[in-house]
DNA sequence: TTAAATTATTTTGTATCCAATTTAATTATA
DNA sequence: TATAATTAAATTGGATACAAAATAATTTAA
């Protein structure tokens, strides 16, 4: 190949194998998640939902790096299966509260073996692992819990 | 937290930051691809189909991780935009093959420079982004070429 | 103090993704 | 050689993503 279009290649970019590798993990989530009724996505935002009990969708859009455009259906689809309910808050009406159920709660244990199919399924070694996660999370600039 | 739930916290995923860094990478390179006129799902096929000329479907969704299901819209697009063509293989009907125009390898050299501007971006050094590009192929369980 | 600006969420429209089904062509086999 | 099995794409249906516009509530500022 010319040498002019030689970073052009699929091969020299970084963004692809990001790209791949996040879609095929989350592809092998599916039979996992399957059993809980849940969705990739679904699945994340209760696991904030779980640790947070309550808030709103800006806090939880901020964490998931997602906007209300992406939340608000999926949020409904959680709501219509019982696991949290949507209100506005007294305070300021134009938020909207996400309060996690008793159903939703009994749904993290359910849940809670999920990492360790996962974990089992990993490629990477602990030490790997842990070098991938400080990189990804230099790229996203801010650390998990911060902010 | 309770020790039980300690695991499924997002801040101990893997592939929470790899789905959110996929996406804030993919954001980043809107305003260098709209002004080509490309989504990046059809600069990555546009990407291949820049070096090979000529291929089949099963062949490029190979090389991206993509099924016909998702190509197909996509290629059609771009046989709209005039960047290829699509056509079936003499040799065997049902094999559709993605070729080339000289339109689309006019595009090559209005993207040539994107990578370069993508890497600009970067909060990684060239050390960090090749680890990060080794971890990632692990993942994926073949380098670009292979197979 | 009320009109303008800002903010939080929802809605809309477009483009993926992907599992599952369908269609059409080719190959294998009884 | 008919028929079954396989294969490659396309189609269908459901769930995201996300930009942009719309809506509604709150805050700012002239």
């Amino acid at each position: 190949m010319e040498q002019k279009y030689e970073m052009l290649c699929l091969k020299n970019q970084i963004c692809f194998p990001l790209y791949a590798c996040s879609r095929e993990i989350i592809k092998q989530y599916r039979p996992f998640l399957e059993a809980l009724d849940l969705t990739y996505t679904q699945y994340i935002a209760m696991m904030v939902i779980w640790e947070e009990r309550c808030l709103n969708v800006k806090e939880l859009g901020k964490r998931l790096y997602l906007d209300s455009g992406t939340l608000t259906p999926v949020l409904k689809s959680l709501e219509a299966k019982g696991y949290l309910l949507r209100r506005r808050s007294k305070e300021d009406e134009r938020v909207l509260l996400v309060e996690l159920t008793p159903e939703g709660a009994a749904l993290r244990d359910k849940a809670v073996n999920v990492p360790m199919q996962m974990a089992a399924c990993s490629r990477l070694t602990p030490e790997e692992a842990q070098t991938l996660y400080r990189l990804l999370y230099k790229i996203l600039g801010r650390t998990p819990g911060e902010e």
